[in-house]
DNA sequence: GTGTGTGAAAAACTTCACAGCT
DNA sequence: AGCTGTGAAGTTTTTCACACAC
């Protein structure tokens, strides 16, 4: 039993960072608050937001002050205004000019799925290599050569880009969209890229959720 | 303040359910041990197997063991055995026959989407209320009328369904779903379901998942 | 030497419970 | 009364660090 020193390096918690469990919640208070505005209500207490999402209340409370989101007692929250702070702390809110690189089929789907706009997200250039895609219109948008890409990036100041091209071609790809200066790619095509770490990438793969899902299933079958 | 007597309610860790954090993150091992295993490698360390999928080798070791899965010292893990027992203890890598509704064009994505039979998942019906969409044949499969979808779920022995209907008709759809035996639903859908107990969602919310990214965006370029 | 398995410690996260504001 | 804000306690998850197996 050595009794081990232990230097203790002093943490020092002054952390301005919001964790990040508390992130990943901030989107779905986003999205109930903007549906409780459109249903006519003004405020919202802890306990009705928690139990629409799933959360309990005092969860819900130490989430919005560790976003700096203060309510008030005896009443609640103000949806607006949280709607508001919310964006504004998330960075969001503001238009996000977003450019979709691959127009097949997937590429067609997310050009006409129509949550992006809510928060502003637009989708205001699509690139595909096909010659059969490219000078096409699809809901309004041009299918442009993916070889104009990086001047695209610049005139319309993109900054985020949906990729969704075949597994094969997504990491050549990705980096070239991460050499045009975009900051930010979410990736549907089931490869895992590695890019410079100027660039944050999200990936969505959906056979990993329906795996999530088939154990989900098998386990809930199981016990209760 | 009395020192509180603490009565010990005796945790008994004798706990079989492995951790949710833990499954979250057993289908991106068991997607990077099938790349190894394409590129030729037998067997991997937790270091690097860790280093591909941005963890630590003590979480992937941890990790394995929670799933009761064991490695060699000095050697590492056989990748072939790890996925057969990975794939077994999810429940998955035998064939689950999946069911999809709504045959849009984030419908017709999902029928071209190569990805899912990497697992077993395979859409073996397809249905749509639409006359425009019923009776066509896309990618070999021949969409239905949603009428006869519970019928078809009994013949086919379907568990899980793909939701890539309008929001509006989300809801109603999907209670359709869950009253004709499905275990599983993967929601596309923008809009929260309120669903029976028996029956597990999952939802791939593509707004929230570009908002996560926008925020990792900024707060990359306000720090490093 | 290399790399696992694992107690112990640390950190992150969640819930409890209640003082205090409206 | 109703509901927030928050220390304190509890729980889960991650990392440390090292004995031991190959």
């Amino acid at each position: 039993m050595p009794p081990s020193p232990t230097p203790r390096p002093r943490p020092e918690r002054t952390d301005p960072t919001p964790p990040r469990a508390v992130v990943g919640r901030m989107s779905h208070y986003l999205r109930t608050l903007q549906a409780e505005l459109a249903d006519g209500r003004a405020t919202i207490n802890s306990s009705r937001l928690g139990r629409l999402l799933g959360f309990s209340d005092s969860q819900v409370r130490r989430d919005f002050r560790a976003f700096g989101l203060a309510g008030r007692p005896g009443v609640g929250y103000e949806c607006a205004d949280l709607v508001d702070r919310i964006r504004k702390a998330m960075g969001i809110g503001r238009s996000w000019p977003v450019a979709l690189v691959g127009c097949g089929n997937l590429g067609q789907a997310l050009l006409g799925y129509g949550g992006f706009a809510r928060e502003g997200f637009e989708i205001r250039a699509a690139f595909d290599r096909s010659p059969r895609l490219v000078g096409r219109d699809i809901r309004g948008i041009r299918v442009e050569d993916f070889g104009h890409f990086a001047e695209s990036v610049r005139r319309n100041r993109i900054r985020l880009a949906l990729l969704a091209v075949p597994a094969a071609e997504a990491e050549q790809t990705a980096l070239e969209i991460a050499r045009a200066g975009v900051s930010g790619i979410l990736n549907f095509a089931p490869v895992r890229l590695n890019l410079p770490a100027a660039v944050s990438v999200t990936h969505v793969d959906l056979a990993i959720e329906l795996e999530q899902l088939a154990f989900a299933v098998v386990r809930h079958q199981k016990r209760g």
